[in-house]
DNA sequence: ACCTGAACACCGTTCAAGT
DNA sequence: ACCTGAACACCGTTCAAGT
């Protein structure tokens, strides 16, 4: 007893990472990790669990690398700067980004998210009976562009359009949210 | 030689639908599919090609499962309509839909669902050089809506509060689409 | 023409065994 | 405590062979 680790959970989930940014979220297998690793795929399961939970790991990743937008930003422009920071992190992550459209929000990092656009909401001035209706939608809106984006939907058109696109999304994003608030907030 | 076939590439799609709509998209193997129809996985090849011209096949399908618009209905309301059938389908289908979201406007019949988006689009007064960059924010809203309901992003939410925003969201379409015409169109 | 058997290179996962 | 070997039940796909 007492043998040295040769293997912990921060590099398995580094390795699945950029196996899945290279080449897919396909190419993530147990075997395929373990092997950059140098070790046996029965390795893994101490240290992350099975593959689910390793898929798990990979999610909370990429909700960490998306970078929290600057503090004086606050309301639509917070909103819409968070919009920014979710697609970079979905150009950057591919393989794995598509998966934040089928998990619910569950996970303290991604409550906390959540909970991020609902204070930008609710400063744009979004009534209280909506905001959790319109967090939604506005997530939705924003995940279902950047899940397209990535996973290939576009693929038939320039960049230079879909980069257009985004932009008229988020333009239209704020003025949904500020036009729909009761009040302004001082 | 002359040999009657005993399946056909009909079959072969009823099948692969069939499993997807009961046990998911991971049961759709090749082996499931030739299971079912008391033959072995191998047969399938001849028929409906490898896997991934199979799932192209059910794509296929599930744009034919969408309810064509009542014709008296034009613009917004026609949208909305399509929206609704669009939804119906993902209901219908859950394993498969999401698909959807992945591949660009390439088939015959996508091109035809997206040519239907535009004319309404057109009808509503969407200025023509901003038509194709309003399908394309229309379409990923509604699919986005869709795939996010059937993958189970929404679990958390009891169904009613999930039908709700639904009709929210085809509401801010419908007035979106109008509030950015130009002209009526007679 | 259509289907199969055998074969290959993969998967995820378990469990007892080694150190 | 940590890793492995052997084993199991799966995958998709090919190719020569049977009818």
């Amino acid at each position: 007893m007492g043998r040295p680790p040769r293997i912990d959970r921060a590099g398995v989930l580094d390795t699945a990472m950029a196996l899945a940014d290279e080449s897919g979220l396909e190419a993530v297998t147990m075997q395929a990790v373990a092997s950059r690793l140098g070790v046996t795929p029965m390795a893994l399961y101490r240290h992350v669990g099975d593959k689910a939970a390793l898929l798990d790991g990979l999610v909370e990743r990429l909700l960490l690398d998306v970078d929290s937008p600057s503090p004086d930003l606050t309301g639509p422009r917070q909103l819409m700067e968070m919009a920014r920071a979710l697609r970079a992190t979905g150009q950057r992550h591919r393989g794995v980004f598509p998966l934040l459209l089928t998990r619910p929000v569950a996970t303290p990092l991604a409550m906390q998210v959540r909970a991020s656009v609902v204070e930008a909401l609710e400063v744009a001035g979004t009534g209280s009976d909506r905001v959790g209706q319109t967090e939604r939608l506005v997530s939705t809106a924003v995940l279902g562009f950047i899940v397209s984006e990535v996973s290939g939907r576009f693929r038939n058109h320039p960049r230079q359009v879909i980069d257009a696109d985004f932009d008229r999304l988020l333009e239209l994003l704020g003025g949904f949210v500020t036009h729909h608030q009761d009040r302004q907030p001082d």
